[in-house]
DNA sequence: TCTATTGATTAGAGCGCTCTAATCTTGTAG
DNA sequence: CTACAAGATTAGAGCGCTCTAATCAATAGA
């Protein structure tokens, strides 16, 4: 278990320890032959380098803290893969923690996350207030991901929830819908600019808004329909809904079905994420797509770039959603399936 | 952004840095004015440890390293979220990396977090080689989830495989059904435990086996069920199906609703692993669930007892799973819902 | 031939901490 | 009073590495 050091590797290689140094970050300057030498030596051994030694020794890192609110929901999820794709390819290493959604345990993962020093730190749909983000950024680059802050010197990384719901708005509108409603995702994150964005769409449109509140889970979905079916007379029923997200689709589409009402053909609807979910045959939901891996990727190159001083004035992404047409949606009236 | 260290806060404090270290380890026989003291002057100062210059200096770790094959599915982001949870409570730090089912990818992965020198490493479902698997044990105590191994001295956490499709079985043997069909995961992780399962399972009750090849996809769920009508004669079909896994499932019944068979009604269909999405209504999936959460714990715990040096023993951990009854399954020849 | 000059190598300090062993206090028994 | 044990504190080495500055060798220029 005790593994070879530098010191060891250079004693079998009759070199001094500076070298072997060296060597391993592969410097210009060193004769071939010690090259060799060395390399050989290391291989020999089985030495690898020891990168909290290095960290330490170079008052660098190459850890990056991740502290995701809920590993459960498959947005985050992907995400982490972006992360962790371009994380690799840069060469840092993640260092994973989750919050649960509770104030007090993201900001004690936060803490643990920048005990170990880390060259930045990416915040997945926080929960914790301003202070504690301030705190961060006094310490090290903090990025925001699903979340926007006021705080000074973050960078965030969204998508443009209001572009994506006038996407589905527009959608709807385009297939003749005019009575459009909307399952509002409250407090969660996103979910004010999702609404936002199906307001104004609406307006543009000439539209009367209709808002039920709801959430972002299937049985919240399935609530929010039943409350739409008891306060709407069986004509003056929306046509269409853009629901919060997709785990809100799928629970409002089974409500209607079992309400008898078909989906698209009674009702059209459109969910939001493009989760996995989505995508399954069996449900094949029209949705929004968020670019995820993307997200994830800008999330690692905005902290990079200002690890590497190449940028201190903060970035805020909007990535552009786009709407991945499937099956849940059809043209009023018509009778349509596929 | 330069943090104060140690000496910092010993200056402040009046006293050596050693008994701020002792303070900060909070040992025993120090003098409750000098900690309240180093306390405060730590607190002024912003001053928190430095874990790896902790873990350099004390030769030990607090750091899992962890290599999930893939976070998208849904069932190893569970897990890592009963690793993150147990990990926390013990004191210990999660680092992650993807290996994305390549063993290359998979070797380099395990690379970089044993360069951490971490306390142990856990890997998820990997598909690497024992000599690999081998490799990593010389340097770190490591754990296997979902993957079974000879290799010496590794600790595994799975599920009983076996005992879960014979739940599935035993389920709708009792239900009436007597041909049964397997959709098998082929390579797949645990699907060779399945498999063997429902074979026994079928031959306890000296039914006829019926396997068709397949993938724990929904897409090949599907495919598998559009052969399964190919090959029988209408009246031969199988009225039930165990699949590999919930995907799977949820393709198996897509494409049986397309051919025009109802499900539970005509054929029942179980899946395997208890996803969220199992659980959506709209779905309803009867599933056998592994204890996901639980295993991400064992799998810490074996890891931690290694640490500690409690055991040299491997341990195969080997869990219960359970059958989560919805409404995919039902009596055979009934017209059930719900 | 002697010095610059450049490139290759190394000594040694130090990153922020822990840990052992030594030192300094006190309290108490003789 | 002295001696000593036990408790509190600290000096200093060292974890495995990097980095600066110094050293050394070899070549080129004068």
């Amino acid at each position: 278990m005790a593994r070879p050091t530098m010191e060891d590797v250079a004693a079998k290689a009759g070199v001094s320890r500076a070298l072997v140094s060296l060597v391993m970050r592969n410097a210009p300057n060193v004769s071939d032959e010690r090259r060799t030498r060395v390399l050989c030596a290391a291989h020999d051994l089985g030495y690898e380098p020891h990168a909290m030694a290095r960290s330490l020794a170079s008052r660098t890192s190459t850890v990056l803290g991740v502290m995701v609110s809920d590993l459960r929901n498959a947005f985050f999820a992907d995400v982490v893969e972006g992360l962790d794709a371009a994380a690799e390819a840069a060469g840092f290493h993640l260092i994973l923690n989750t919050g649960g959604r509770s104030p007090s345990r993201e900001r004690a993962a936060l803490k643990n996350l920048l005990s170990f020093r880390p060259a930045g730190v990416i915040l997945l749909s926080p929960v914790l207030q301003a202070p504690a983000i301030e705190d961060a950024v006094a310490q090290c680059p903090v990025v925001l991901v699903s979340r926007t802050s006021r705080v000074r010197d973050v960078d965030t990384v969204n998508d443009d929830g209001e572009a994506g719901s006038t996407l589905a708005v527009e959608h709807l509108v385009s297939l003749g819908h005019r009575r459009i409603a909307h399952l509002d995702g409250g407090v969660a994150a996103g979910a004010a600019a999702r609404r936002r964005g199906y307001q104004r769409a609406m307006r543009r449109h000439l539209l009367h808004p209709i808002i039920v509140h709801s959430e972002h889970t299937d049985t919240a979905g399935e609530k929010a329909v039943h409350e739409l079916l008891g306060d709407h007379p069986r004509g003056g029923l929306p046509t269409a809904l853009v629901a919060g997200n997709d785990f809100n689709a799928v629970g409002a589409i089974s409500a209607l079905e079992e309400a008898g009402l078909r989906v698209p053909e009674d009702v059209s609807v459109v969910g939001y994420d493009n989760t996995s979910l989505a995508a399954l045959r069996h449900i094949s939901l029209t949705t929004v797509d968020q670019p995820r891996t993307e997200m994830g990727r800008l999330a690692v190159e905005a902290l990079i770039e200002r690890v590497r001083g190449e940028r201190t004035e903060p970035v805020r992404h909007l990535l552009h959603p786009s709407l991945v047409v499937r099956s849940t949606t059809a043209t009023l009236g018509e009778r349509v399936r596929e």
